[in-house]
DNA sequence: CTTGGCACTCACCGGACCGGAGTGCCAATG
DNA sequence: CATTGGCACTCCGGTCCGGTGAGTGCCAAG
């Protein structure tokens, strides 16, 4: 009973602070909520919040302001999901649908999610580790340079230029890209390497062993290259200017911080689960940066494996309903987008 | 004679403005810099500036801020250019020496140019326009599904798949291949694209001709494909928070026009002649949002001519000589390193 | 043309003051 | 015993001085 009012009351108070960005008296209080009550009751119950650390006062005699552990019980148990209007899914695949690679989808996903929240978006670009393999192929430039081209499931191509010892005429290579093929083709990644590996052993020995043994090498090389893993793409950072206060002690080190990707990727890599929205509240996370922004994430990819990861950063004071159901739309969208292309 | 002096005035007063960023009067003028004449001749000499508008004073009885006319001035004339030394160039060359491929290069000297200028730094990809075609390779992946990649002297590869209507022997394909390569590689691509087009027509009559027609369409397509013309890459973003003056109604419409990149191409792409330094200052240009900035630009690519624009944007009070080093210093560094490619 | 002197103008800073919002506590009440 | 009205208290934020100092413009003299 004052306990399901108590909660009542916090979650008042956060969605009023988020509204207003002002700290929230007990007046304000029971006069905008429908709390039956008096504000002298309220009062008792924010001091009971107070004491177990949900709310705070910035300085005496001022309203209360909701504590990260606040929020965390707001996200936690207070929240509810609010679906997407029509019209606001009907904006959305419009939106995307127009994206013509990987590439633009990524770009498109990412100033959607900015814009949709108000907030920093970030996206990161597919993980090659879950992708499939959909070709190799193999091109004599001249008899002793091949091009080996890598097709992903996701789209993406990855090509490398091979200088051979020896060279190797075309009836070996057709026999070899087949082969290649074989081996790989619908694999995902780690199991094509580990396949790919034990081909040469397979083959009659001969001249022909040392080509596969580079072109295998080449193919592995690429697949483990990990420099496409890292990338992503941000964007909305002027969103950044709507943090009116503590400006030059909290933004720049936020803006250098989402130049630096390397940061930025492990911030967003910790949520793995597919499907789940994930939500980092204030300093729990060890990066002294965000210490004063939540990071909304959720996972996403075609079927329900997680190729990468896709969220919001922003002020802990922010709509987490709304956004959270816009992070989860998005990334939903994009997956299906993924899955028939 | 006056006019000389007034000259160094002006100078003195922009020098100063430049590092303090704070309104300069007469007293801390002479003091500062060593001009042998009393505060009352400068006080003279400043009221003539004034009156021809190269300074300005923000209020009664403040000291003299350089107004857009006047850094004009100060850049056209006032400026010796300071060359980078020594220990510089080295942490240039060093900085770009281990880049990997045209990504990196473009990736290393942005952020190079952001922390040599503590500014927000530009560099636009190389456009497809002035590159020349290296070579291209025709693949059939199947008798009727050919690969055609197209590689350029700038290290861009493009690649597009094409479905024939006919089936192709390997032979026939082999002779187009050769006539392609003929018709275009070593040329600029508005050359190859011409030379390309009159290719079908020279052939015998026969199905090779439509086979000719699609793979010159596909060719002349990615040539022409713009969209990576348009590709730009920025750093340095957080620099802009040392504005501590006008933060919302400075900065914010600002961090929007870094993150469209079509204004951005725009106000980079009129710098056009390789090796000169251009400088727009303030109010110059047609772009509302950056009426407030300098940008300082200059061409960069192999040989002399100017692939593509690479530049910095900062406050109008800006170090300019120091700046426009930075800028033409960083620009040879990447030619050069392209040359070589 | 330069220079020293002088009156004048403001922006800036610190202190005093006040109104208002909000709290905590207490006694009364159903 | 939870709830409520009342009341004194705190403290932030805005406003209104007055003093200070940097800087100027002007003028008369060298």
């Amino acid at each position: 009973m004052q306990n399901d009012r108590r909660l009542a009351v916090l979650r008042a108070i956060v969605e009023d602070y988020v509204s207003t960005e002002e700290p929230v008296g007990s007046r304000a209080l029971v006069e905008r909520h429908g709390l039956g009550v008096s504000p002298a009751t309220v009062r008792n119950d924010m001091a009971v919040l107070e004491e177990e650390g949900y709310i705070a006062q910035p300085h005496t005699s001022a309203g209360r302001v909701p504590t990260d552990k606040g929020y965390r019980l707001f996200v936690d148990r207070l929240t509810t999901v609010k679906p997407m209007s029509q019209a606001e899914k009907r904006a959305i695949a419009s939106f995307l649908d127009g994206a013509v690679d990987l590439d633009d989808v990524v770009q498109r996903s990412v100033r959607l999610l900015s814009q949709l929240t108000r907030q920093v978006a970030v996206v990161q670009y597919p993980t090659l580790a879950r992708s499939t393999v959909r070709h190799v192929e193999l091109v004599a430039l001249t008899p002793s340079r091949l091009l080996v081209v890598l097709i992903l499931s996701t789209g993406r191509v990855e090509q490398r230029l091979l200088e051979l010892a020896a060279e190797v005429d075309e009836e070996t290579l057709a026999d070899l890209r087949s082969r290649v093929n074989r081996a790989a083709v619908g694999e995902v990644i780690a199991d094509a390497a580990s396949g790919l590996r034990a081909l040469p052993g397979s083959l009659a020995p001969g001249p022909t062993v040392g080509v596969a043994d580079a072109v295998v090498e080449t193919l592995v090389e690429a697949m483990s290259d990990n420099r496409s893993d890292e990338r992503i793409a941000v964007a909305g950072a002027s969103n950044l200017a709507r943090y009116g206060d503590s400006f030059d002690t909290s933004v720049r080190p936020l803006l250098e911080a989402l130049e630096e990707h390397v940061v930025l990727l492990k911030l967003i890599g910790e949520a793995t689960s597919s499907g789940m929205v994930t939500v980092r509240i204030g300093a729990e996370g060890p990066y002294e940066q965000f210490s004063s922004t939540s990071v909304v994430t959720t996972g996403y990819g075609p079927g329900e494996a997680a190729l990468a990861t896709l969220g919001v950063v922003g002020p802990t004071r922010m709509d987490y309903p709304g956004t959270m159901a816009a992070v989860r739309a998005v990334a939903r969208y994009v997956s299906r987008m993924l899955d028939e292309a």
